[in-house]
DNA sequence: TGCAAGATGCTAGACGTCAATCAAAAAATG
DNA sequence: CATTTTTTGATTGACGTCTAGCATCTTGCA
């Protein structure tokens, strides 16, 4: 039972300097400079002897005085689909609770309202930011060949594209932060499996539009499990919404008039507030089960009102952290911290977040 | 449809300097000096013309060059429990790979391994590591007052203290970073009695140990959840294993040789390896029901295998990295950047991350 | 009115890196 | 070998903040 035991992750004498290293590998500053920042003009000799010095030190650029020498700023911007949607709220409330943070790194982030889902407003966003000279964008993507343009010229300018929650076609962009929808599908699938537990069911799926690739991707990964593991649960086809909470609401309502046998309801896509008017005065079996997307005020509500029995949540707070860490690296030309996948979390009423997510009420969500 | 509407977070012109402040302030450099870091010898009305023009010009004091200047290196520790632990394992994995991004941010952190849940031994390192003089450490904690003292003669050091994991008693540290386990019991509780749909059921619940404050809050949790809202179900009293794989192992064997008609088993605590090497080999009802804590990789293969249904994961990386902000938040005084609540989060074998937990194969786990 | 204490101004060097210049040395070329 | 060309060294002034020393200007108070 002795005291303790100190293992040193890394060795902490007084950092070296680059002239350290200078010195070290026997040349002089400016040569060191040069091979660092890749100035070119330097002798394969003096390369080498530099990267071995470095190697020999350890040592790590200190990104604190390279970004105060070279009056680096990071100028962000977030492309993000306009309109009263709840779940975007999130995402645009959790960086205005960051702005002041990020100022104190130098970075500044912009928001930038797209018309939602309309390539041809993506389009012209991402051409009217051309020449904003921001340093890295991230956008809500949409899957189609139409922005190539506007995309390659923004990168020719030296912005860095990541596509966040929905991804653009990956030759487009430097990283997609967001989760597997066709894992966040499965997932459902198998919480809904096994709230039947080998009971029969009849489930009704419902949808804002199938050309949403996340939509598509949540019915298909569903679809699979419950096809897979639970045969005596039948699928009914899915209704299309828009993400209207009106229309799916009465697109629910309709469902269940015509097949009152039906044992649970899964929207992949928005508009839950209008799930929940219809559930809230529909008669149901008493085994009724519905799982939904995205925490948000009226999801978190419902869950706890026993409405919806599950939700399953992208975290946009982890996503907009991801995405910054990410765009910030990938400016700067480092390679990018290690980080694990980004997971469907799975929501029921009591693993809920303390707070409500900081949200402005609003009617739809959008997944 | 008009293009886009570009709504600033904030503008971005050249970011005012401390001078810039001076300047509007009408007072020198040195004054504007004297009231940012509280120097004292100031004016009121100094302080007042100071503080206007500060927030008139949007003010942030650039962290980089302040950190820069005062040579400012964040100097932590993380004091984990010994021993060949997959939960920490994961932890100190973690640790390790992000050193590299660290050190370029002039932290440094020592992984120090402590007698696991030994009061002693946790007295002892947190007695050792006193002149160490680090800026701050992470602790997994106990609750007790035993190391009220050595914790004290810390904080007079000047050393941020923050629990990890496991919380200390609130006084004795500034925040605590970790899930709720009562919430994550209560998940447990729910999902389980989610898998019964009404069926009747027995379930034999595993702990390690009472006065390991996390699993009781689980147990209690999950109590509260299945005696509230599932009736039919009955909880067999928790067997003890002081989170030892082959105890856990031959305890449940007894249990379902004891009541052959249990339904689930749910393990609060660590050793799963031998609870999966039991069920492995012993006949249970077909609707069986398994519900283990954290994903390591012997939960993550089983989960894959079907011998459990579901694993709550702490998500070991997220409360790394909120440790590290933290904490480097506290020692540069600036208030804590705004988190969600960390939350269980539920894997089922449909939301795993593509990349098993990158950890050293090991037997035991500890949560 | 005089004097101490307090408030303020001024200045300069440091932190580690970037970016640029200029001169000098070394290597490649014909 | 002379001449280009490439490579190197040495130096310098930012960047925004911290820290310290010292001189000057206000006060309040005896």
């Amino acid at each position: 039972m002795k005291a303790s035991h100190t293992d040193t992750v890394r060795d902490s004498g007084r950092k070296p300097t680059l002239s350290d290293v200078a010195r070290v590998a026997g040349v002089s500053y400016a040569t060191a400079d040069r091979v660092i920042n890749d100035r070119g003009n330097v002798a394969q000799k003096s390369v080498r002897k530099v990267h071995d010095a470095m190697a020999a030190l350890g040592y790590v650029r200190n990104v604190a005085a390279a970004n105060l020498s070279r009056q680096r700023t990071y100028r962000l911007a977030f492309l993000l689909p306009k309109g009263r949607n709840a779940f975007f709220s999130r995402v645009r409330a959790h960086l205005d609770n960051l702005v002041e943070h990020l100022i104190a790194d130098q970075v500044s982030v912009d928001v930038i309202e797209i018309d939602a889902f309309e390539v041809a407003g993506l389009k012209n966003s991402l051409l009217s930011i051309a020449d904003a000279a921001y340093d890295g964008v991230a956008v809500v993507g949409l899957q189609t060949a139409e922005i190539a343009e506007p995309l390659k010229a923004l990168r020719e300018r030296g912005t860095v594209i990541v596509s966040l929650v929905s991804d653009l076609p990956v030759d487009y962009r430097a990283a997609y932060i967001g989760i597997n929808n066709i894992a966040a599908g499965r997932t459902a699938g198998r919480l809904l499996g096994l709230s039947h537990a080998g009971r029969a069911g009849r489930v009704q799926m419902v949808a804002g539009s199938l050309e949403a690739r996340d939509h598509e991707d949540r019915l298909h990964g569903f679809r699979e499990v419950i096809n897979e593991d639970y045969p005596n649960i039948e699928l009914l086809e899915p209704v299309m919404t828009r993400d209207d909470a009106g229309k799916v609401g009465a697109v629910v309502q309709q469902a269940l008039d015509a097949a009152p046998d039906v044992t649970a309801v899964y929207n992949v896509g928005a508009g839950n507030s209008g799930l929940v008017a219809t559930l809230e005065h529909c008669t149901r079996p008493e085994l009724f089960f519905c799982i939904v997307h995205e925490l948000v005020p009226h999801t978190h509500k419902a869950l706890l009102n026993k409405h919806v029995d599950l939700v399953i949540d992208q975290r946009p707070d982890v996503e907009v952290n991801r995405a910054l860490t990410i765009l910030k690296a990938l400016i700067d030309g480092r390679d990018i911290p290690p980080m694990q996948d980004l997971v469907p979390t799975i929501y029921v009423r009591d693993n809920l977040p303390s707070h409500i997510p900081d949200t402005t009420l609003t009617e739809t969500q959008r997944s």
